[in-house]
RNA sequence: AGGCGCGUAGCUCAGUUGGUUAGAGCGCUACCUUGACACGGUAGAGGUCAGCGGUUCGAGUCCGCUCGUGCCUACCA
């Protein structure tokens, strides 16, 4: 093989490409399997970007973790989906549509309904795969041939299908309600999609007459005086003595001039204000109550966009805070106002343009999620609660469990209906003559109750989140019992945001378990009705200071622009490194840098590879490439070996690398086993640059370099036969985090001729106990102690860095002075030493020597050496020792501790016991030996 | 108003059921262009684990309180 990596890394040479190539080989497409093989499959689906998206920080933390997921699974051999989609976004899209047409000072009703749904419909051609797009170049491994849309013909199939059975079950049912209103995008929102800030305001108290009682006035509070005028009764508690002589009396309502009664209902709470409320039924949803209790009149001072009605009298015209303002001043005017008070108030706003939500009486659709249904068995809310109560969606965090459990116990009836164009059509018809409701399947000929041919569709279209509530089982066809989902439903693990913990994975666990569940031929079954096994919920990506990234606050960074500037493969690291379960991550370029920076070694490590691949080529001496096999896919089963066994360990590095390899790929294994890609992420990290760079590299280059004679030359064959398994190797371990450049380099090992077309494809490293090694590794440690020892003394001598030195080393036992011969050569390599003397007593302590209780070592040199600081850095030493040995005799002296800690830890405690004596023996030594 | 979480090196964070010497990256200091890499190498400085009290042979880890800080949920005028 030959081959020319260019000298400096750059991302941008080489992602492109691979992300173009495999989307373009479709190597990540899976087709349905014949039999479905749960234990051997692993689904998992990608929450739905807007089609509205551009990609954010957000985004490509949770595609960085699903993609390693993803990848880890399919290397080990699974049969894995991705399934990948875009959410028709509702609100969101139609904005967006009806901006476009602003700019030629057009409104969508000067296009009608059917025009503009056309013009959103274009849109979304033109521009709503921009997000997936950018997520190709994140290296995403999902099957792009299925890629869905939520407004597909057999999504939408399913979206009718589910509002018809819930219908038809009466768990959905249409009314007045007073309904979270946005003035600003003209439409009911739900209870989620409104957020509740404490916002300062004041709080009017105003006096309304007691008609028939001159001089006796109510006194009412409230927050929004302009809703007055749409009063309707005044409350006060029967029980509030206070009031008890104005019970069955009416007050003159002021500016309206309106005789209104004063009713008794636990509304009004004697310990609040002055235990009289004013009810106003059209405007708030607890007056809305007492008014049906009390039969009382539901008066709309409002339209639709929050402007004064025709009801509002002199008001009407106004907008809302205009009129309220109006109202105040006439009040006090006219000598209704008695207090005004600041006040902070629960405003609530609208999520997604942040106009203030006004409660309004409308007609709306709603789901009743907490009733049984007719046919029988327990609501949904019931369901939902279940299938996680006995653990069949498990939760990563578990905390989320808590929380989740907690909000489905208080969850209230969901309001579907949304006044919007663009979406789902509500599947029911209004009949003309009879009013009769038909809802169905199909575009009904005729009403079901009086036959009229004369029907129409109702005008408004559902919450976008009722069609997600629906995935994963509708791309597979639901309510079809297709192959799809027989193969891949319930699917394995949903990866996503907290932020849609409510909106969307309780809705798909209530909505997705409530239709399995019926569906299933065994209804016990719940296990197989829940809609994914596992969640994990990441935490939130913010910028640097911990602060919310967000457009007004200017901070937000994106992730293609950092890609750009770092390559995806440093980005993607950098996310996983700080992705710990449960805390959010603070976005830092400068560890984007770093692992840049990692990236970087890597290469230059595989050119120093290829080199002396190449240099020995040139000599006729051939290193072959290693033999990966493809993972058993169809199989399913995991592939056991470490793929090592061409590596040969002839050397002490030798063992200690493969033992090392094994032992991280088994940590790695683990830690995402448990979604700790930081762990994961960290292990690689270390072991790549650590130990495979840092010590395995520097010392077999001595093999690598003697090409003289034909021995020279097989042994530099075998150390660079395992320089490149080992490399090999650890490119497939690194390969779902950085799918990039092992990539690149995965192929150069190949010479462009690989086993399998992508390094995605070959099978995960899987640890071998057979090649672990604890003597190697505890030989090694002995080495390297050795050596950095040595490079400590020469660094506080200040010895010239290029001038060799002689040391002297006594060893604690014949096996390690055997060990330190063989290796003699490493340490005068790595230390820059010249020469190696046994002796056989301990040195004498200075500033020349450092102690182990496994050796001594001394350098044999004069020079001067700053005393002072000598002196300090000992006396350090010696406080330290001194303070643990202490610490270890009053435990050791303790009959409690002896008796109660375990084996273990007793043992391990006496042997540092031993072995700080000797430490500090030797440190005082040195000290005294010093003069201090 | 309820609920949850966090506070460990200058910065960003690890620290698994309590167990011997509290770690990493970046940053910082000194030295080094050694035949892959200055996006590099070698050595080093830096922590009373927010504070107080308790349980325990033993607490960064468990419990209580205090202070600081962040988030979620909620129809009280």
């Amino acid at each position: 093989m030959s081959h020319e990596l260019p000298k400096a890394y750059d991302p941008s040479a080489i992602e492109q490409r691979w992300a173009e190539y495999w989307v373009r080989e479709k190597l990540f497409h899976v087709e349905t399997p014949a039999t479905p093989d749960h234990d051997h499959t692993f689904t998992l689906l990608l929450p739905p970007p807007n089609v509205t998206g551009r990609l954010h920080m957000g985004h490509m933390l949770n595609q960085t973790e699903m993609d390693i997921i993803v990848r880890w699974h399919r290397m080990r051999g699974f049969h894995t989906l991705w399934l990948p989609g875009t959410d028709h976004a509702g609100i969101a899209t139609q904005m967006m549509v009806e901006r476009q047409l602003a700019k030629d000072g057009k409104k969508r009703t000067d296009l009608g309904r059917e025009k503009f749904i056309e013009r959103v419909w274009e849109w979304k051609e033109e521009y709503g795969g921009a997000i997936l797009e950018q997520m190709k170049r994140l290296g995403a491994s999902v099957d792009w041939e299925r890629t869905f849309f939520t407004m597909d013909a057999n999504l939408s199939r399913s979206v009718r299908e589910a509002f018809v059975r819930l219908w038809e079950e009466g768990l959905i049912y249409r009314g007045a309600y007073i309904v979270n209103w946005c003035p600003r995008c003209v439409t009911a929102i739900s209870d989620l999609e409104t957020i509740h800030e404490e916002t300062p305001g004041k709080l009017w108290e105003i006096r309304y007459p007691v008609i028939g009682m001159e001089g006796e006035f109510i006194t009412v509070a409230t927050t929004r005086p302009e809703t007055m005028l749409g009063d309707t009764a005044v409350a006060v508690n029967p029980r509030d003595k206070r009031y008890e002589h104005l019970h069955g009396k009416k007050v003159r309502l002021p500016l309206m001039n309106r005789e209104i009664p004063v009713i008794l209902d636990e509304l009004a709470q004697p310990e609040f204000g002055t235990g009289a409320v004013k009810v106003t039924p059209a405007h708030d949803p607890n007056d809305f109550q007492a008014g049906l209790r009390h039969g009382l009149e539901q008066i709309r001072v409002m339209d639709e966009h929050a402007m004064m009605n025709e009801n509002a009298g002199l008001y009407a015209g106004h907008d809302r805070y205009e009129a309220r303002e109006r109202i105040v001043h006439d009040l006090q005017e006219q000598g209704f106002l008695v207090g005004t008070k600041d006040y902070t108030v629960p405003l609530g706003k609208c999520d997604r343009c942040k106009t203030i939500v006004e409660p309004r009486l409308s007609t709306q659709w709603f789901v009743a999620v907490n009733k049984e249904p007719k046919s029988g068995g327990p609501s949904m809310a019931q369901i939902a609660r279940d299938v996680v109560e006995q653990g069949y969606v498990k939760f990563t965090p578990e905390n989320y469990k808590t929380i989740y459990l907690n909000w489905m116990e208080n969850i209230h009836d969901w309001c579907i209906s949304r006044q919007l164009w663009w979406g789902h059509r509500i599947p029911a018809w209004h009949c003309a003559e009879c009013r009769e409701i038909v809802v169905s399947r199909d575009e009904p000929k005729q009403c079901t109750k009086c036959g009229s041919s004369h029907l129409e569709q109702d005008t408004d279209v559902l919450d976008t989140w009722f069609s997600s509530g629906l995935l994963p089982a509708s791309p597979f066809g639901w309510p079809e019992a297709t192959a799809d989902a027989r193969a891949f439903y319930p699917t394995t693990l949903l990866i996503t945001g907290f932020d849609i913990l409510f909106f969307w994975v309780a809705r798909m666990i209530m909505m997705n378990a409530f239709f399995m569940w019926r569906d299933h031929s065994d209804p016990s079954c719940l296990k197989s009705a829940v809609p994914f096994e596992n969640v994990y919920i990441h935490g939130l990506v913010r910028d640097a200071d911990r602060q919310k990234m967000s457009k007004t606050k200017g901070n937000v960074l994106d992730p293609i622009e950092v890609i750009n500037q770092y390559g995806t493969d440093a980005t993607r690291f950098t996310l996983a490194s700080m992705a710990s379960p449960g805390t959010d991550i603070a976005f830092n370029e400068q560890r984007v840098e770093g692992y840049r920076a990692f990236a970087n070694k890597i290469w230059n490590a595989a050119r120093f590879m290829f080199m002396n691949v190449d240099k020995l080529a040139e000599m006729g001496v051939t290193v072959d490439a290693p033999k990966v096999c493809h993972p058993e896919r169809s199989e399913g089963s995991l592939s056991s070996a470490s793929g090592l066994s061409s590596f040969t360990a002839a050397t002490l590095e030798d063992r200690w690398i493969l033992s090392r390899f094994n032992r991280v790929a088994q940590e790695v294994d683990e830690s995402l086993k448990a979604y700790r890609f930081d762990e994961a992420a960290n292990r690689v990290y270390s072991f790549f640059w650590g130990e495979f760079c840092d010590w395995y590299v520097e010392l077999i280059k001595p093999r690598m370099f003697e090409l003289e004679s034909d021995a020279g030359k097989q042994t530099a064959k075998t150390a660079c036969q395992n320089t490149v398994v080992m490399f090999e190797a650890a490119l497939r371990l690194l390969s779902p985090m950085m799918p990039f450049i092992t990539e690149e380099i995965w192929h150069a090992i190949y010479d462009g001729k690989p086993p399998v077309e992508s390094i995605a494809l070959a099978p995960y490293p899987q640890p071998d106990p057979a090649q672990m090694n604890a003597d190697a590794e505890t030989e090694m440690a002995i080495l390297q102690d050795l050596i950095v020892a040595t490079r400590n003394i020469r660094a506080e001598l200040k010895v010239e860095p290029k001038v060799k030195v002689p040391v002297e080393i006594h060893a604690s036992t014949p096996q390690v002075r055997e060990m330190i011969e063989h290796n003699r050569g490493a340490l005068e390599r790595l230390a820059n030493v010249e020469s190696v003397a046994f002796v056989d007593a301990a040195p004498q302590q200075s500033a020349n020597v450092r102690s182990t209780t496994r050796f001594d070592v001394r350098v044999v040199y004069e020079q001067k050496i700053d005393k002072a600081a000598e002196g300090e850095r000992l006396k350090k030493e010696v406080e330290k020792l001194e303070k643990e040995r202490s610490n270890a005799e009053r435990q050791l002296g303790n009959q409690n501790f002896l008796a109660k800690a375990p084996a273990h830890v007793v043992e391990g405690l006496k042997k540092r016991s031993g072995e700080l004596e000797v430490l500090l023996e030797k440190a005082k030594a040195a000290l005294g030996q010093l003069g201090c």
